[in-house]
DNA sequence: TATGAATGAGGATTCATTCAT
DNA sequence: TATGAATGAATCCTCATTCAT
């Protein structure tokens, strides 16, 4: 009857607890790779006991997916329905979607993600399956459309292999999200600035879309 | 009576192993990663035992280092020298570069050490040290001379972030390598040709590097 | 259907374990020594797995070193504690710290240490460090107190180079504890009575102790 | 034909290789043990190969038996010649001994042996038996002539429990050999130093041993 | 739900011993 | 005789997973 004293003053309530965990998994993952990382430590940075975890994941593999899909699923929905409501011109979407890449993924703790998924694809099939269907081919298509915006719009170059400039386009920005969670803690000098790599690359990529805004009338251009 | 028949235990191949070791050892590392590889299976693909590894090399870490070494640093080497005395254009150099590393790296085994390393790099501070030092900034530099020359050769657009145009540019070809090792075997259908993925790529490269070529009505551009 | 078969796979006393473990761990070392003992069997004759050895001690060293300290310092505590409290003459003081030395150390399984600890001293000079401070320094210091008792009692000679009888009279305890768990196996006949060995040594010891009663007629000596 | 460069130089005789093993085996097993001592380093200090060790000792128990062996029988024999033939009395006789142990064992690398023996008596018994008969038994036996001939001169006691005083005696000067081998390092001030160590020891041995020289006539003794 | 003690299979590493040369 | 490359059994230690509480 006198429950008062069965609560104690800061219960987190359940449902808080698996996002606890993903995140503190999350961590460690990026930081030290899935085998690396073990599940004790994961409990202890949660706050929760090592039991816990089995309470809410089905073993350390299931938990790694949870923390691929919880983390990257929300971002790609964001850049969709971007590409799908952007008021701008396909240039000002190109340029708002990579450095939206980066507010949203490359700058935070999420930039570790690639890395994981790419070292573990080999041990976990159909994790690398599931990065590969509903990230990768998500974001693609995405990138697609928002070209095809460009070239439809006249200003792109209508010339293009789309099915492979999707894989070229993106690396870049992959591999910023890499470079961060491999080699930028040997830079001594020259660091790699993250803006003017972003610039760099759509410099690049802008550069190479736009179509060459010749003012001759009749001469061909390269064959 | 005469002798054929009989087995030796083992032979003695003290220069031949190391290099058959580190082969095997590349295999199993690109094939499973780092942590994931027993040197029971090392030893076993080598053909020799597992106390033989631990005569060639100190342990599981300096073996991985060695597999390292001895296939990156050689192709580097190669491609170095290319740069140094092509007889081409610029952009030829670009093109004989990038179909380089096709052949000699990303078609190869080869292709899955830029996997291994980025898993590892955080377990692993002074491999990535040494690749950070020996693979990455020798690739750059090396590519970067390969730019420049394009820029003397007024071929080569000269407002460029060189320092950052690097990373960019080299990111499409380290990603072709991972991709091969990690959801390539994902695709079913529309899979990535290599070959057009670097054509792509190539005419992003160039058609971005290239002097915009405007104005002119009756001089003839490169041959 | 009642539950008496149940047979727990294990369970949980965690109090227990470490002392459970330490004295099955004093039985392998003092029967094979520190490098011939296995964890294995330490974790066998303690009823738990290999793995609950890792609960509880950092490793076999670690291990090594708690037998040590939680046999020999109450041990050391309680002779000191005689020392301080002794009602007697320094004589029988002698005699009941050598009996007492049989009866607790002596006649026991903590014999074995100070063979195991000559064993391993070189290997683990921590663990020589501390026992040096922490049993023969005490010990020595103990034994010390004993005969200047005597000494000022004018009991004992004065002429005594104390620093070093005290090695030297400790010496027969400490080989006998040795003994028991080194030769006394390969004796046939003739064995060691420790009885008889402890009574040689007090006689040995006091005779060369007490101050010569020379030259004295009818006056009564000692009690 | 012209065999004379088939010589080195300094070719070692065969004889000779055997005992540069066991000397360099006993550095060693002194050293680290016998299970810590591994037969690479053996063979690097006798400057042989590792295979060569197996042409001379079967294996390393083999080895380590023909390590004390050959360092102990010969001081024994040694000694035992001494006693025979010592023209002295018998307090001189054993000044005699002490300081012969002293010079020829406890100063020497050989004083490590007993402690390697006491290790690793439960290990290879047969090996403890071998030392039992050879070396113990016959250094009391010898020791025990010695006292006797103190006894029949009418030096020392006659109301001896010599069985058991031969290891009382004994236990002072194995320790000593111990000691060094041991805790020696330990000592930071107050090192034991062995002459006045002997010298206590010797007090205390002859001290007990002498007849009391009283001059009283009638009057008994102790009880 | 939550805990954390206990488990035990798994893998890296060592080193005495063998044997082709 | 002498070598030293090769062997592989042995053992320490780790850590994902289980389950009594």
């Amino acid at each position: 009857m006198n429950a008062p004293e069965k609560k104690p003053r800061w219960a987190r309530r359940k449902d808080a607890r698996p996002e606890e965990i993903v995140a503190a998994a999350l961590d460690l993952f990026v930081e030290r790779g899935f085998a690396a990382t073990r599940l004790d430590d994961v409990a202890a940075r949660a706050g929760v006991s090592k039991g816990t975890l089995y309470l809410y994941f089905e073993n350390k593999e299931d938990l790694f997916k949870a923390v691929v899909r919880r983390n990257l699923v929300p971002v790609l929905q964001h850049a969709e329905e971007l590409v799908e409501n952007f008021p701008g011109t396909p240039t000002e979407l190109l340029s708002t979607l990579v450095h939206g890449f980066w507010e949203r993924v490359g700058s935070t703790q999420i930039a570790g993600i690639p890395k994981l998924i790419i070292s573990e694809a080999g041990n976990f099939p159909d994790l690398a399956e599931f990065y590969y269907q509903e990230v990768i081919q998500r974001a693609m298509r995405m990138f697609r459309r928002a070209l095809q915006r460009g070239i439809d719009a006249g200003e792109f170059r209508d010339a293009l292999d789309l099915d492979h400039l999707m894989h070229v386009a993106m690396a870049p920005l992959v591999m910023l999200a890499i470079w961060r969670h491999s080699f930028a803690c040997c830079e001594r000098e020259h660091k790699l600035q993250p803006e003017r790599y972003l610039d760099a690359y759509l410099d690049m990529l802008l550069n190479s879309l736009r179509k060459p805004q010749v003012k001759e009338k009749k001469h061909a251009r390269k064959h």
